[in-house]
DNA sequence: ATGAAAGCGCTAACAC
DNA sequence: GTGTTAGCGCTTTCAT
């Protein structure tokens, strides 16, 4: 009796037909290698790898043992033919090169391996062709379902995920849909917070620079802060918002705006860190004393701002948080019995922490002048 | 004539034995769907979609047409397992949080993508459990090659990708066969660059922070800061070397054992980019000024280099070049055809860049004492 | 409890 | 040049 009588492995057409492009590996044990070497069917391999509790247990034992003795791994590929889920999430990010990110990812990439899933991760730069592109590859690769993390995409985008029914969790908003769920941050209440901070500091003129405005999450912000500020009896003329960029780059071009103002703002918040960052070097290049002379507040307490100088007082917004509710999000999509599946929104905290890069007005305390240069808010 | 007659496709097993534990998609559009369409055999779509030239001209456009009109997307999981090549790339880094690799990964999904593959991200976190878990998931997805970009890790651990002959790329140094490809770094030459830099500038107490002495390339760095000290007959005392972690942490703990120091340093040089900016801090929290009482310089050139206060003066280690490089040499590995798939080594070039966080040691030039705050080296 | 066999979507050998 | 078909490695019936 010839078993693998239907098998052609190893048989490589490059042997047949000279050149091949490829260069082939060995080929892989198998899971009929396993099957042979412990005496059972591949069925009995199978159910044994995944755990099916009807297996003789000496059986299961040769099988483990055979499994050991080959080294077989079982083939993913394979395995995601068959079954129909890959167990791969899609995350879909701006710029992995934005310093807020490579956090998220490596949050959502632990969360994510430990319940079995690996992660395929993508950024769109914001450009359209390069979103597509991405979206595609997304569902040749066949993901189990995409966290778009973006804040904010150009909806048509999406639109075949939406069509083909992948479970989809957005941050902010998306579609009302039954596989669509979203992770709602609580701009409101840090940017609150920051407001009052420095309003209690002093603060009247304070300036807030916003994200790109086509983000909804930017505009959030945006509408947050002016929100705050009404609250306090706080009016906020034009050019006391600037639009930026979430980027350095444009932090620094924010702030040399602002810094034409007569009178310059005594306080700027930003729409996130990263402009923070910029903002700072744009006032160390001017010579401009922080917060001695402007006072700066962030957006999203990446783990930089406790290293800048001076330290970033910031709204935090926990990437924790965030990619563990993504990740949570996106299995009650995907598994039909989890226990949040009915769930819809899931909402992200924020809130205000303080550091130095936030004082008094210049004067408003002469009295504490001399604490300026280093003393910051700590002590308030 | 019934066809599809043995396809149990739609008939999910769900459906007979009561609640699955995937909620399942509408499956996908197949190649049969457009070969139905298009009236053709399926062998005609796959090869009117692989661009195979012998395919009659008005078939291949009734397929296209069929393709677009079901919107038909070929299935990347069963092409891997028929081909036996996942066109998947893995790519190892240490830490994605660490600003350095951010830039890297960007630029390999780049080229990997344009160039047609896909990219398998995982970090190490210098785990040796994680790093196990990462390497078992590359074996398992199939990965074509694998870069490891980690600058040092176990061998033992990648014993498993060297045994089934992957296709592997590793910085500095790895074993030499046949499937092994090296990125050389010349860290002698940016680091001979920067101490140049230094001692032109009048310095003789150059203190040096290295990173983790287990990774291979925090050795070389430091050996070839030896190098260059020597070869400018000064020498290093050994508390002028201080071990640090690559990381802002790592820094400011280092730049503590440094200021300690009788006399102190008037520059010190980091193994990254990050460690230099931890040490920006440090010296920021015990009031020194950077560069008027000491010069700091960087290695890396990560983009953040330039927006610290002061701007940072570094050696630059392009991430282009390195993944570029790693991108290459994979595909050298992966594809016998490839041009440079003899090739072995590919080198990567460093070099100084001066922005203003080094100047003249203080004193040594009073005339210029009063451009030292913000003046730095740059009219040098 | 176990094995034989169908078949996931695709590529490639082979026949015409 | 095109269609038919085996089979990649695996899971899951179905029959025993």
């Amino acid at each position: 009796m010839e078993k693998r009588k239907k098998r052609r492995r190893n048989v490589t057409a490059a042997a047949a037909s000279g050149a091949p492009a490829t260069r082939r590996r060995p080929a892989a044990v198998s899971i009929r290698d396993v099957a042979e070497r412990a005496r059972v069917s591949i069925a009995t391999v199978s159910r044994a790898v995944n755990g099916i509790a009807t297996v003789n247990p000496e059986l299961a034992r040769r099988v483990w043992q055979a499994i050991e003795e080959v080294g077989y791994l079982p083939n993913t590929q394979a395995r995601a033919l068959v079954s129909g889920r890959s167990r791969m999430l899609g995350l879909i990010v701006s710029e992995i090169t934005n310093p807020f990110f490579p956090e998220l990812v490596q949050e959502f990439e632990n969360l994510a391996v430990a319940q079995g899933y690996e992660v395929l991760i993508g950024s769109t730069s914001y450009e359209t062709l390069r979103t597509e592109s991405l979206i595609r590859r997304m569902l040749q690769r066949n993901v189990d379902g995409v966290a778009v993390m973006t804040f904010g995409i150009e909806e048509d985008l999406i639109q075949k995920l939406v069509e083909r029914e992948f479970p989809l969790v957005f941050v902010d908003a998306g579609p009302d849909l039954p596989n669509i769920r979203v992770l709602k941050v609580d701009y409101a209440e840090g940017i609150r917070q920051g407001v009052q901070h420095l309003a209690a500091l002093g603060h009247r003129h304070i300036a807030f620079i916003t994200g790109p405005l086509r983000l909804r999450s930017a505009v959030a912000r945006r509408d947050a802060f002016r929100k705050s500020m009404a609250e306090l009896g706080l009016v906020v003329p034009a050019d006391h918002l600037v639009e930026g960029t979430h980027t350095m780059e444009g932090g620094i071009v924010a702030m040399e705006k602002l810094s034409q103002l007569d009178p310059v703002p005594t306080a700027v918040m930003c729409s996130n860190d990263v402009t923070a960052i910029g903002v700072l070097h744009a006032l160390y290049r001017t010579t401009h004393e922080v917060p001695a002379d402007i006072s700066v507040v962030g957006f999203d307490d990446i783990h930089l701002a406790q290293f800048m100088l001076p330290p970033l007082t910031t709204v935090q917004m926990s990437c924790k948080d965030l990619a563990a509710a993504a990740v949570e999000a996106l299995r009650a999509g995907i598994e039909a019995d989890h226990p949040k599946a009915a769930r819809k929104e899931w909402s992200i905290p924020t809130r205000l922490v303080v550091r130095q890069s936030s004082t008094f007005p210049r004067g408003s305390l002469p009295a504490l002048a001399g604490t300026a240069r280093r003393g910051g808010a700590k002590n308030f």
